[in-house]
Parts: C-alpha cells; sequence; structure tokens
RNA sequence: UGGGGCGUGGCCAAGUGGUUAAGGCGCCGGUUUUUGGUAUCGGUAUUCGGAGGUUCGAAUCCUCCCGCCCCAGCCA
C-alpha cells in the first residue's frame, strides 16, 4: 500500500460537489455516503481511477464515509482474482474504505424479498417468453412494445414460478421477472425491464445457492438503499437508468433513498479505456498482463513507477462534469513529472554505452565524488559516485560533426562531466565498419567537482559512469501503446497498436546504487528520464521499467530543423 | 415531435444577467541553471455551436436551428 490521499482537497468545485452542498445546507441530508462499485470482471483503470478520487474525495471533504461495494450480480463473468486486484488498487490508490466493503451478493436474500414485494403488489411477473422475444416485444427506439403474453398472470401464479426459478427447476433463459412498468415508454429501460434472470452458475461468494441472479439495475439501487448511499455517483451511460433506479427505489421497501447522479467518463488520448478492449489485450497477449507498464490500469501505472499521488493530482485536474471528453496524455505525464521531480532521487545511468578513456588520468586511479541527490529536495542529501580513467557516456551525447546548436561532446570539445570534470574529446575511435566506439579525451585537473578556477565555461553536462564500477541492466523503454491519438477510430483498435511501445535496452550501466532500489518507486536517471525497479528483477539480472522520460528541449529543436526550420 | 444528455481557445475547465471571459495542460518566446530537466517571466478566445429576440447590459434569460454522445443485454 502506498501512502493515504490527503484529505480535504481545497477548492474543489464541481457540479457534484454543489449538489452535495445544497443537500447538507438544506438538510436533504445529514451526513454523506457515496460508494465505488466496481463489478469483479477485470482490473481498475484510470478511468476508474476518476470515479474513485470522486468518491472517496469527496467523503472526506464532507465528512461522510465511502463504501467500496462490489457488483458482483453476474457469476459468468466475475472472478476473486479480480476482488483482490481491486482491493490492493484502491487502496495502493490512497483510500480506506474502513469497515465498509460490501458485496451486492451479501443482499441477495433482501433483493429475493424486494421482488416478491413487487411481485405483490402486482407490479413484477414472471416472463417465460425467450430473449429473442423478450427483443421483438420490446419494440424499436421508434416503435412501442407490445406487452408479454405472460404480463397478466396471477400474483400467486407469479410468487410460484418465481419460487420456482429460485429452486432452479428451470434452464437458464427460460423464464425471467420482469418489473411491469410501461411498455410504450420512451426510455427503452421502462419497458418492463428484466429483474431476475435464471443462470445456473457457481457464484465466488455464494457458490450455488442461487439459481437466479438479480440484474444491475435491480441490485445497484436497492443495495445503495440497504447501505444508506446518499449520492449514488455514477456514469453518464446510466442516466437513462435513473427513471428505474427511482422507480424501483419507490416501490420497494428499502430503508433509505438514495439518489443517483451521473458524470461524464474518462477518454485519454492514445489508449483504450473499456474493460473489454483492455481484456482483449491481455487475453490475447498483445501487451504482457493487466499490469503491464503500458496498460492504462492501476496496475499498470504502479508497476511502471507511477506514484498514486500523481494519479489523484490528475484526477482532480481534469474535473468532474456531465460533457463528453478525451483529455490528452500529456496532462497525466505532467502530473508524473511534476509529483517525481520533487520526490525521486537523482541518480546516474547510461543507456546506450559509448566508451570514453581519459587519457591523462592515472591509470588504476579512482576517486570519489559529491553527487547531489534530489536538488529539489536538500534532505535527501549527498552520495559519493567513482570517476576513474574509462567511462561510459551516452551515444547520443557524442557526435563528430555536430550541428550548431549541438552542446555535448565533439571532437576537440569540452564539455562538464555532471559532478566531475571539464573533458574534452580529442579523438573519436571507429572500428572498421566506421561505427564510433571509442573516445580519447582529456580532463582539466583544475575542474574537479565542475567549475574552473580561470570562469570558463562550458554549454554542456553530460552524464557518465565509471566502467569498471558500473553494473549492469536491462531497461524496458515504453511509449504509447498505440499509434493515434484516438485508437480504434477508423479500423479495429488493434490495428493501431504501436508496434514499437515497447524497447528492451541490454547492457544498459548503471551508477551501482541502483542495484537496490525499491520495487516500482522511480529514480531519476539523470537528463534520461524516470525509471523503476520492475518486480521481475533479480540480482543477478536488473530490470528496469522507464517510468516517464524527462522532457526533451534537444529533440523539440532538432524535430523543428528537421521539419521546416533553418 | 422515440427518450435522455452535452456544446466556452489545440485539450481539460471556471463562469449561474454588469469580470479586461479564471486556472491547468500544450504550444511560442525570454531569463536562470553543473540535468537542453526544474524554476521563472511574457504571449497564446474582441469572444462563449449558429441565427434571431429580451435587456441600459447576455457565455449566462427566451425562440428556432446545427452538431456530437448514450439507450432496443436475461452485461454493468
Amino acid at each position: 500500500m502506498s501512502e493515504t490521499a490527503p484529505s480535504p482537497a481545497e477548492g474543489v468545485k464541481d457540479f457534484v460537489r454543489d449538489v452535495i452542498r445544497e443537500d447538507l445546507a438544506s438538510g436533504r441530508v445529514a451526513e454523506v455516503v457515496t460508494r465505488f462499485p466496481p463489478e469483479p470482471n477485470g482490473y481498475l483503470h484510470i478511468g476508474h481511477a476518476k470515479s474513485i478520487c470522486l468518491n472517496f474525495g469527496i467523503a472526506s471533504e464532507f465528512g461522510g464515509r465511502c463504501h467500496l461495494r462490489f457488483d458482483d450480480t453476474n457469476p459468468t463473468k466475475e472472478e476473486i482474482e479480480y476482488i483482490d486486484a481491486i482491493q490492493e488498487d484502491v487502496r495502493w490508490l490512497g483510500f480506506d474504505w474502513g469497515e465498509h466493503l460490501y458485496f451486492a451478493s451479501d443482499n441477495f436474500d433482501k433483493l429475493y424479498g424486494y421482488a416478491v414485494h413487487l411481485i405483490e403488489q402486482d407490479k413484477a411477473y414472471v416472463d417465460d417468453l425467450s430473449p429473442d422475444e423478450i427483443r421483438e416485444y420490446r419494440g424499436t427506439l421508434t416503435k412501442p412494445g407490445t406487452e408479454s403474453p405472460s404480463r397478466n398472470r396471477t400474483v400467486s401464479e407469479n410468487l410460484d414460478l418465481f419460487a420456482r426459478m429460485k429452486a432452479g427447476e428451470f434452464a437458464d433463459g427460460s423464464h425471467v421477472l420482469r418489473a411491469k412498468i410501461d411498455m410504450a415508454s420512451g426510455n427503452m429501460n421502462m419497458r418492463d425491464p428484466v429483474l431476475y434472470r435464471i443462470l445456473n452458475a457457481t457464484h465466488p461468494r455464494t457458490g450455488d445457492a442461487w439459481h437466479i441472479y438479480p440484474t444491475y439495475d435491480f441490485a445497484h439501487g436497492q443495495s445503495d438503499a440497504i447501505e444508506g448511499i446518499t449520492h449514488s455517483v455514477c456514469t453518464l451511460e446510466f442516466e437513462d437508468h435513473r427513471p428505474l433506479y427511482d422507480w424501483l427505489i419507490k416501490n420497494t421497501p428499502v430503508p433509505s433513498t438514495p439518489h443517483q447522479y451521473e458524470f461524464a467518463r474518462l477518454n485519454l488520448t492514445y489508449s483504450v479505456l473499456s474493460k473489454r478492449k483492455l481484456m482483449q489485450l491481455v487475453n490475447e497477449g498483445h501487451v504482457e498482463g493487466w499490469d503491464d507498464p503500458r496498460m492504462p490500469t492501476i496496475s499498470g501505472y504502479r508497476r511502471r513507477g507511477i506514484p498514486a499521488a500523481a494519479l489523484r493530482d490528475f484526477a482532480q485536474r481534469i474535473g468532474v462534469t456531465k460533457s463528453d471528453s478525451t483529455v490528452e496524455v500529456e496532462l497525466l505525464n505532467h502530473c508524473v513529472r511534476d509529483h517525481l521531480n520533487k520526490a525521486a532521487e537523482r541518480r546516474l545511468a547510461v543507456l546506450k554505452p559509448l566508451k570514453v578513456v581519459i587519457e591523462n588520468y592515472p591509470e588504476g586511479q579512482t576517486e570519489e565524488i559529491d553527487a547531489i541527490n534530489n536538488p529539489e529536495d536538500e534532505t535527501a542529501g549527498k552520495r559519493k559516485v567513482a570517476f576513474s580513467r574509462e567511462l561510459y557516456i551516452e551515444q547520443d551525447d557524442f557526435m563528430e560533426d555536430p550541428p550548431k546548436k549541438f552542446f555535448r561532446l565533439g571532437p576537440g570539445r569540452e564539455v562538464r562531466f555532471r559532478y566531475a570534470y571539464f573533458i574534452t574529446c580529442r579523438e573519436a575511435i571507429k572500428d572498421d565498419d566506421g561505427n564510433i566506439i571509442e573516445l580519447r579525451c582529456t580532463y582539466d585537473p583544475e575542474t574537479r567537482g565542475g567549475n574552473a578556477p580561470d570562469g570558463r565555461k562550458v554549454k554542456g553536462t553530460i552524464h557518465w559512469v565509471s566502467a569498471a564500477h558500473a553494473i549492469d541492466a536491462e531497461i524496458n523503454m515504453y511509449d504509447h501503446l498505440f499509434n493515434r491519438p484516438d485508437p480504434g477510430a477508423e479500423v479495429d483498435f488493434l490495428n493501431d497498436i504501436n508496434a514499437a511501445s515497447k524497447t528492451v535496452l541490454t547492457g544498459c550501466k548503471l551508477e551501482p546504487s541502483l542495484a537496490q532500489t525499491k520495487v516500482g518507486e522511480a529514480v531519476q536517471f539523470e537528463r534520461q528520464g524516470y525509471f523503476a525497479l520492475d518486480r521481475t528483477s533479480r540480482a543477478d539480472h536488473l530490470v528496469y521499467n522507464q517510468t516517464m522520460a524527462l522532457r526533451d528541449g534537444w529533440a523539440k529543436i532538432q524535430a523543428k530543423e528537421k521539419s521546416g526550420g533553418k
């Protein structure tokens, strides 16, 4: 578990909180009770994080509580694995439901009782139409439906049939319990919606105790009422269900009167955020699991090294409204960098090594140089890094024929090796194919620490690592999982998968302290980005995941020159 | 005339009849800098989907129109 989310976020304002303030002020409610109601049929993603932050955030801001309730009404799709993963993710995000962990399945007896009550009031009936027939009878968007022949069964007949459904006398799909509302309603949800269906399946929690299971519409609102939820916040697609939600609350002897409010679900560029699609990515092996660092899942972000605080900050910045919106992933990236810049310790690491020999540096000599752990946080202190005659620098930090604005190393150029010395390149050594394989350089002993006593300046500072002291690692570099901001907009989303979303770098050279960082906790590799040790990493085979690259001004300059620029 | 929603800069999003139309992200430019990072300064909507109307005054009220999203699972 990570740290707990800090309570009252000041000045958070949106239409849901407006409603709550009014309800509190008018006395409609005495306390605020919300809930986060996942169905355990997949892993949580960042869209859920938005909802979690909203529901738990509201509870803490208004001194109320937020329940974690599993909407486990469909045993054919739900699994214990998901129940466990979801709890871990919510906790990691920094939220605590205390004693208030619930399952819709805990209410199965009560729900059955409510159903019987509806039948007794002649507000529900058992229908024996087949699924296909029910669809036909339902009509279309523009044509009213037709009443089922079963609609006028007597109460006692319905009671008997429903009891037998419960007893397991019938096959899946043979009967269904429906609310008796209005087959001509413009709202399809009111055309005698199904309340119970027969499912001869084993439920993760109730096992084989039941043969009938309540539908979402019947279980959700009634569970809200049973738990005393005051504000049931869900996404826009349930707006049409609100009349049914209210109808069921009104016609059922529930202990409280919750109200439903709807907000827009999150869409993120370069991502898919639907459980069905995420499930497909996992099942078809397009990614390496639900927690693949490229996945927009909570567990994926965690594995990538993204801090929970960044996700919470993101959720707050995007706001809560009723308008469909697609947030640019750059905002998420900004939140991640913003948090990591302040929190992550700095280290020196070379991703694509190029050997450097300091010709005038004594062979066999090593010195310990002070390096600052985090310039944004003095309490992080300093550490020693070893400097010696043979080093590695980044291949990208040398150019044989550098353009004007290139501030790094080139033949005859002098740069600063971070925290160490001014280094001048004397010669680039190539192999038979013309590839540069080594740089011969000299250092200025007077510049130890990185400053010249004569006041001479240098344009660039580059990172390095001592060859003899460096440890090897494999590093996973990540890019968008999809090639376009709106995957699936033109063809199936799988065709938009970015084949280069993952690049494995081997033989990376890290400063020795990087042998033992905490799994999932990002550190900054100076000038490169943030990286976190992967859970599969072992002492003899280190594996780091790129969490997020640093903003790269040089890359921008290059892109500009290449495109239209001069 | 099926029902339900939504339209404020490239992306989010405040705004609820009188403000120079907040803020963030992004982008552009400057400064600082031992991370081309960070920080910092400045620029980035004469205009709120469109057209009418009400009003001394409208993004905010009215009318009509246009566009987009959701609903015909015994999924949630």
